[in-house]
DNA sequence: GATAGATAGTACCGATCGTTCTCAACTTGG
DNA sequence: CCAAGTTGAGAACGATCGGTACTATCTATC
């Protein structure tokens, strides 16, 4: 059949759709484990309409991996503002993540997965992984420098192993009990900052 | 044709010849995008001798991890031996696994890299990796406890995610400088726990 | 030297994959 | 109301995958 009887036309609601239904395929059951069958059926939407928004399987992972980064520095930086201003807006992205592992379905960061199913290559998905490990440390390092800590750049960097080592091992165990784990990792070091 | 002319026939040998291919091809491209015609090539043994020692691909990968977190196992356990006891055997481990970073090809932790690849999945795999972990934290507390850690058990989860932050990092960024800074984190992290 | 076991090489099978194509049915805009 | 654009459903294609079967030829053992 064609469109579906009684509903708009709208190429840019289509294409989110799709969007979104993949990001939840492929997070739940591995990028290379998802065929373009169970994006169609995931979306309800036809082949067809991937092949035209997106030319191939690459390119929508690489579309799914670039909405998510996005959206998740959206988030970052909303729930950072909301803090008020020193360490407590470092405490906010890990309370923001440690809500993150409790969600139903938790599988970790999508980058950081896209990349390690795609290791070896150097595609989109290594490099919009580095990126997303780039956001956050120079997320870190401004909130560092803010609340002025003694070597921003360094803690920064330190940080992020943390909030990494603590999503993967959250993933691999599906162990929410990691997002309180990493505050006190995170609070010792940042003892240790200023 | 058959048996390589000249070459001894040993069953023992050939397994683990093609354990060995079979490890650092899906370490290099990753398990999925890896064929078993790929591990024939890189073992330069035949489908037949594959399939008679291991069954099935899923087979060989749980044989492959199994060795691995062995191999892995022991390499800690002599370093952890060789180092004077204290503080100093928890930092052994840290070496260890910095001079690892190092090694040309770098791709960090296969148990891990395979949970994540069949993420959704509750095969061997997911359960290897939880066990590898599990090492870890069973490592970290003896050694913790041994040199009058205040509370071994949690410390101990700490250096579990410092651990597997830094190997994440450093195999997407593909920077062995993670090493170093991983050390400086748990030097700060057993500075707070004694 | 005969027999049994191990192995490489290769052809092959059914399933699945990414991708393209066709067609019918719907909406949108003039 | 008609032409153009959009979409869903699914057939079809070539490639590749995991796995099996077969054969030839080597080694090991007695």
């Amino acid at each position: 059949m064609p469109v579906k009887a009684g509903e708009r036309l709208d190429p840019e609601a289509t294409k989110a759709r799709i969007l979104k239904a993949a990001a939840e395929v492929f997070g739940r059951r591995g990028i290379h484990a998802t065929g373009i069958n169970d994006i169609v059926e995931a979306a309800g939407a036809s082949k067809l309409t991937i092949y035209k928004n997106f030319g191939s399987k690459e390119g929508l992972v690489e579309a799914v991996l670039t909405d998510r980064t996005h959206r998740v520095r959206a988030w970052h930086n909303v729930a950072v503002e909301a803090a008020p201003p020193g360490r407590d807006r470092i405490l906010a992205v890990f309370d923001l993540v440690a809500e993150w592992y409790t969600e139903a379905g938790f599988r970790g960061c999508a980058m950081m997965n896209a990349a390690t199913e795609d290791r070896g290559a150097d595609g989109a998905p290594r490099r919009l992984a580095q990126d997303h490990l780039a956001f956050y440390r120079e997320l870190f390092e401004r909130l560092l420098t803010e609340a002025g800590a003694h070597d921003p750049r360094t803690t920064a960097r330190q940080l992020v192993v943390v909030l990494e080592g603590a999503t993967l091992i959250s993933a691999v165990d599906q162990d929410p009990g990691l997002g309180a784990e990493a505050r006190v990792i995170v609070e010792t070091l940042l003892d240790a900052a200023f």
